[in-house]
DNA sequence: AATGAATGAGGGTTCATTCAT
DNA sequence: GATGAATGAACCCTCATTCAT
């Protein structure tokens, strides 16, 4: 086996036994078991547990990031079809590989300060993201005067909880269409049947 | 000082440091330095360290569930007034006890099966009760048509992430007032300036 | 209750979990509980939990030797009749307090250096007694020709073994006569049909 | 160093801390300092102290019974011979290695529950086969009409405080020539010069 | 590159003993 | 004398990492 197909091996197997077990229940021992090589082997490519921990959730994190692309005014889509677009990317992501859900969602929060602060940063990223975008659309008349920073909060912790619930617990048993109508639709639409506030 | 007040004193102590630190960087050494206690007072008082945890854990998911009223249609407060009320309640705890919101947002997750299970079943039953509001509110016209479920993983994910920035992060600058109407507006009123999909 | 009873009451509670748990499973929590005492009175009767274990040994020990009196040649009983008396009045002892047999006759044993030096001066000591006499009985032509000390052993031994097998065990079902008789019986009389070793 | 070699050696060097100290008085410390392994290296061969110890109590268990082989009568040897045979075997073993005697005769008892139920059940089969060959040597004449657990009690007895008196102890200076002929002696021929109680 | 035996720092827990009340 | 909360030294075991082969 070449060593660059050795190493994603090795990564694979530890990012199963992460996902499954969490950070600290998964041992050495269970990645290399999984992957198949002996324990030498695993520090040939990887300096650390950590190392290879922080290695994966560079990876996901990108992965992630890669699937959310910043809503253009002037484009082909309309602003709709393309937070639509954005959000069924991230939905057949995490629905295609669960271990990414439950790496960036659950199990990597509260490990060190470190993994912490690159979490929070991803996110405070995606935050500042939709805020921008809200601020935009606010300005441009498509979104309605409501807080950018909270209305920023909402989208994404809504999305991310509707993800955990439906694709990684499967405690709510909505498809993918369901799912992005749905997130859209209550975002967009609100929940109140007349004007709130005055 | 009377056992009451040392086991209390001790689960403090051991509070601050598993929110400051997580569980497993938390020592035994961290906890009882913080006491104030010597090694073996600690075990007079807890079996182990995951059961202090756990412990901690109780007491704050009860904490935080006291705050959760169901919402009554027939009660003296309109049910939008009761929404509010709930929301301030666990605002001002978060606020005021900042460690619960570490626990029951971050640390605690992935830890170990059992309190992976305790939390799921904790958000699960705040999902349902959310859920079923929503339901209600919707045969009595009072929301609007949408999946109930979806709207309630929105409700409890929205306020938490706001809850997540803005109390624990601070990366969101919003005082108590603008978060309970900015969560409100948000939520009821959605985001669109127009009726969405059609 | 007056001290020197309280500190009685203590010893039989302590010589019960020792006979029963063995030395290192008694806790001081288990003596404690059993002679229905606080953990500090323990403390006021006996400076530590060796020194309440070696009150114990040494007055089952005395006790034991008081059944044991040296064979006199002299006396109104003879020689043999003296034996049977020493013999019935041990496993009288035995019997009726089976802890004194499980304490010297199992659970001290290697325990620590002293303790084994005791046991082993104790016995060595009914050694030199049986000895002793075994040798005066030679002399006199009440016993055939043996090794004395290889004698003794197996006088000691056998008697000890039969004494744990019937009294502790309760694997050899063998009533008081039995067992006196029997011992008696094959002690003096040997197992074999005709002369042995010429 | 072959991992087998290995581990026999630290089962050794746990052998001779146990038997010089005893089960609780020797430490994971003491058995890896002997061996010169490193306290990880103990753990890679046994799963704990416990272990270790049974393992040790196994091997010495069956390597003293594999020196006692049940008396038959048709055999090339007479079962005299055959006796002699066996206690010579017996005598040889604990002389050359020490630790066994301390082992099944002193360390181990009083230890655990299982520990001693194991013991128990070890003598007990001794006991059983002694029986069993005195009965059988009453029946063909060879032995005298005795009570054969009583017998059997003194045979095991006898023989065992015999053994710990010369070779373990040493305070009994028998040679092994005596110690077979003495006990061959004393045991088949009893002490009495005439016959007792009739 | 691959192996797997060896390492040892580190942490959770126990329990005999003390001491203030 | 009596109490029982407090103490802390001691010890077993784990597991990430290393290194000789």
């Amino acid at each position: 086996m070449k060593p660059q197909k050795r190493k994603v091996a090795i990564a694979e197997a530890a990012a199963a036994c992460f996902a499954e077990h969490g950070y600290h229940a998964t041992q050495i021992s269970d990645i290399i078991a999984r992957a198949g090589v002996a324990r030498g082997t695993f520090y040939l490519y990887f300096k650390s547990k950590h190392e290879i921990f922080n290695a994966i959730l560079d990876e996901f994190i990108s992965t992630l990031q890669d699937q959310i692309k910043t809503i253009e005014l002037g484009a082909d889509m309309s602003p709709a079809e393309q937070m639509r677009a954005n959000v069924e990317r991230v939905i057949d992501l995490v629905t295609g590989r669960p271990e990414i859900g439950k790496f960036l969602f659950n199990e990597a929060v509260g490990l060190d300060k470190a993994v912490d602060e690159r979490l929070r940063r991803f996110y405070g990223s995606l935050l500042d993201m939709i805020e921008k975008s809200v601020s935009r659309g606010i300005s441009f008349g498509l979104v309605r005067k409501v807080d950018p920073r909270v209305a920023a909060c909402i989208v994404l912790g809504g999305f991310r909880e509707l993800l955990i619930q439906s694709s990684i617990f499967k405690t709510a048993k909505v498809g993918r269409k369901a799912m992005v109508d749905g997130l859209i639709d209550v975002l967009l639409g609100g929940l109140s049947g007349k004007p709130v506030l005055g």
